[in-house]
DNA sequence: TCGACTTTTTGATTTAGATCAAAATCTTGA
DNA sequence: TCAAGATTTTGATCTAAATCAAAAAGTCGA
């Protein structure tokens, strides 16, 4: 279960400026914040709120990975994302009337979150138009991203997806990089099942577009990638 | 092609301002937005813009049909979503850095719309936090509605999306409805060929969920239509 | 280090939905 | 009113991905 954190708040402090929602705020609404805003330590597995339970926070990660996923009534789950360190989740929620969770949080591996009260942020909030226009800009990042998503889940066959999620990765770490989640979890977040997602690898692994050992992925043929991605 | 329209400003301007968005203005505000805005026609089929295209302006729809939509390489196209009389769209756009329109936007019937500018729109925004608020929740709705599109092309089948979509429907316009836009269309916003969105209703039909005449749909068993909807 | 458990891969089979083709129906404008 | 076009339906077939089953590989705690 998930239990208030020994991990003292200052020492969390300093990433915690570091993220851009709250880097505008002054050390008065710092305080302010810190004040209805508590540690808390997850467990693997850990269950942090669920889809439909009231919203009272929105979440920063300090350490760990939290899951961000929706079950479906015949125990499929669909995961929509990750967070990791230095990331923050459920902020939308702060400006919908029924503030209820969309999706359910849980920690992919023992992890340290910041609860912020979404109330007291709101008030903090109204001081300060920069961080407000902060956050607009990132709920339309979402939109964006979820706006892609829906179109490849549309147009774009398992084949494509997964060029396309290799594609992203080594545009941002490089042509070799490794997967840091359990195959499982990237097959659901494409939307695909774990074998098809697994016979889909070995078809790139055989064709040279890419080469793996283990978790390890290096990307052969950029290009061909590119064409199974379904760019052209 | 679409062009500036004859129908006056001051015709459409009540209908503008029975929009919150817009409900919330003071006159000197309304008047300033205007100098600004244009009245346009189009014709079925009128493309209003690409998906890339920069933006310049966001839309209010008067009458008509607006379709939102993008094309993949190999000439699919999904609808995501249909704009009829009274609805804003693009307005989310307004606090995206990159300011490119992330879909095309096409008449599906004769329509006339006010575009309007959103560099001035913004000035006018900072002057009334409460419209700001408006659109932030209007974001967070729109993020909510896609996270479900997401989970139903994730965890449903077509025979489940097509079942949600009557029930949406006769929750909304009760039990007897017409569908007032192509079914191809309809298909294509469940991400399905019309052959199949055919062959669903046409499943449905045969056991007594519906009963359709035409463009005519009435529901018959709505607890049914719920099982097909995957709803339990 | 071993054994139990989890995750991944491989194989065989099924199935939902796409595709291709053509008939039927509806729409529209001359 | 009719012909040309668009839309919808129906039929036959194909295919991508799911499912079911089991082997293989990897992980972890005692």
């Amino acid at each position: 279960m998930a239990t208030t954190s020994r991990t003292p708040y200052s020492q969390i402090e300093l990433s915690l400026r570091q993220n851009p929602l709250f880097g505008r705020l002054d050390n008065t609404q710092l305080t302010e914040m810190r004040k209805k805003s508590k540690v808390i330590d997850l467990a693997e597995g850990d269950v942090l709120f669920h889809h439909g339970d009231q919203v009272h926070n929105f979440y920063f990660v300090y350490k760990g990975l939290i899951k961000l996923y929706r079950q479906s009534t015949d125990g499929q789950e669909k995961i929509f994302e990750l967070e990791g360190p230095g990331k923050i989740f459920a902020e939308a929620l702060m400006f919908f009337d029924q503030g209820n969770y969309p999706v359910s949080a849980s920690a992919m591996q023992k992890s340290i979150i910041v609860a912020i009260n979404t109330q007291q942020f709101l008030n903090i909030l109204k001081q300060s138009p920069e961080t407000n226009l902060l956050i607009m800009g990132d709920l339309s990042r979402r939109l964006h991203e979820m706006l892609n998503e829906i179109e490849h889940l549309s147009l774009l066959s398992g084949r494509n997806r997964v060029a396309t999620y290799f594609l992203d990765q080594a545009l941002n770490k490089g042509t070799k990089f490794t997967l840091d989640i359990p195959k499982n979890a990237i097959a659901s977040m494409l939307s695909l099942q774990p074998e098809t997602f697994s016979r889909l690898i070995k078809e790139l692994r055989t064709h040279k577009v890419i080469k793996v050992h283990d978790t390890m992925i290096q990307v052969l043929d950029i290009k061909l990638l590119r064409k199974y991605a379904g760019i052209i």
